[in-house]
DNA sequence: CATGAATGAGCCTTCATTCAT
DNA sequence: CATGAATGAAGGCTCATTCAT
């Protein structure tokens, strides 16, 4: 029965689209189809809800980045797919995406517990696809001498705040995605490369 | 009488803390050590009291940002020192800025209506005061040539997403505050630096 | 389930006793053993409600006064004994009446608005049954030549008149009606009646 | 100062407006031009001011309703130009009247309480223009023999119910005012005048 | 006299959750 | 499995009234 896909598949647009807070189970249910009582019957409550909702958001973009990364030669040309990656996704699922930003799950939620480390694991398989690539570039030259960690969390922040810029103040995405991709170079690329 | 600013500074407080829809109106009134009905007789409606504190923190950050600035001796200089405004005014008021993070004021609000307005017209003074020092960079040679919107765009998307990171996922505040600055330093400073 | 009748029974007698505005949805639910939500959940908001109950007092008078009319033998009988059942329907069911009286739908509401034109409906249902009576009348030469329409918004007018007499001023009920009837036996009864 | 007149023009235009339960002491202020508490530091409470309003329209009534009977030459014809001086003032002042339809002080006040012993007063020397008339027609041959007091109680209704059809059921008023006539006419005039 | 800031009780409504069917 | 009637706590807001100035 699809009745689970369904609620889920409402959820997450309507949390994107209006908020966690903003968005009553009964107009879940109204949208998946079903009875009010079946969305809490099968997730037992709402916040439950926005942790699977979220989780898969947060999965899709990691299996999305992970399908862009697969054919990059370089360390450095990893790196700057990701990002180009990250563009990607948001350009074909704004409406997912914005998902992440409006809502607080990361904060509401005690991010220790159960199942919401699960969370957390997931976004950090996926700042780890961009480590890789930082670690790969270093090693095979491609990539200036720089703390993978620290950089990405910084080009993380970039792209999550880009994302911020363009669905909630409406700055055109492909500036936003150009200029990312010039600081990431930038910000990268070795002046010297090691010799072959 | 102080009521007024002790209802703004309470609602400031617990609109960062649990956001905006988990504040009861009522809690800001006990929390300002006025009466329930206070709150609303001299705001109106909860939203209004939504607008001006995140009003404030957006001027407050502009102020102390153009504090920051005013010695800086290039453009360059300049752009520079506006990202370490940045960090230190969240080193030292990360509450504050929690506010601009956690609410959806862009989001709900029409920013167009009045006086949404002002809210925008705020942060694009604020984003004036960046794009002014990479003008004056790129004119005396210390920036590189690059479109100052644009890239006064990402800079506030690397610096709010920063700010997310360290917010809500703990991420180290200096960390990210210096890898900040050498996205910022590798993106902008002139590698040929107009002759004397 | 009779809960939906409960709460309907209970909003008629509060309604009829203190008024509408005077009414809180609270004691409703009180009066009609429900939970405080349970009347909104039912009838969305309380207007509704008033709506509802209006609607079944018109509809019971209508009722009441068409089932005294049947053996009506001339047309002006037929006048008569709608004057006889409104007063009858007055003395059994004081209470109900007063609803009518006292609120006013049809003021605050948009009378020509679905649902309330239904309202309207039933009104002109009941003072139709008096103008054919009276059409009746005409053509079987028991009351004399007039224009129908007029009369019966007149011998409504002192009836109606005559409730808020009875139920806001405490007149006596049987002088009203004896001489209400004979009101309406001097302006109808036709002097010269047609030859056998 | 003409502030305590302004309060009460305001509050009467108001209670006829919107009924009583639904017009704020706030607003009777604003529209009156003074502060929010003056109404109630004038008035005591919002109760009193519904009385005072009530009374003035009801005394304002009376007052013309004797001016215009003063040169009636029979009993009947001043029971008929009672009649007329009631839709008269109708047709002038609906809006005043809308008060006494709308407003439910005879209900919700204990009339045998000071002051409201004083509206009923007010309202039987005004009934009595109306009995008097009656009576001196009995007297003087022009009205047929009947209980003035039942009589003109069931005018009153009458009138009152006609009231209401107009200012409610939007009906027309000159019908209602010229059939209204034709009732009473044809219940009071004596078929069979004295002798002279 | 008059003000208007302040109060707090009370109102209508929303909504996550429960539970009998 | 699924339903939807029912719940009741909680929320935002209104408003008559008070009172210090």
């Amino acid at each position: 029965m699809g009745k689970i896909k369904a609620i889920v598949d409402a959820a997450q647009i309507l949390f994107a689209e209006k908020g966690y807070e903003n968005t009553p189970v009964s107009d879940i249910a109204k949208a998946a189809g079903v009875a009010g009582g079946t969305v809490i019957y099968h997730f037992k409550n709402k916040e439950n809800l926005l942790f699977i909702v979220t989780w898969r958001v947060h999965y899709s973009l990691f299996k999305a980045t992970l399908k862009s990364l697969t054919p990059a030669r370089s360390g450095l040309d990893a790196a700057l797919s990701f990002v180009a990656a990250f563009f990607e996704y948001l350009r074909k699922r704004a409406g997912e995406f914005q998902l992440i930003l409006k809502n607080t799950a990361y904060d509401t939620l005690d991010v220790n517990a159960f199942p919401n480390a699960d969370l957390k694991l997931m976004h950090l398989r996926y700042l780890r696809l961009l480590q890789e690539g930082l670690e790969r570039g270093i090693e095979d030259g491609s990539v200036r001498a720089c703390d993978p960690m620290s950089v990405s969390h910084v080009i993380y922040a970039m792209l999550i705040g880009a994302a911020r810029l363009h669905l909630s103040h409406g700055e055109d995405l492909e500036n936003l995605a150009a200029e990312s991709m010039a600081f990431v170079r930038a910000r990268l690329e070795n002046p010297a490369p090691a010799l072959a």
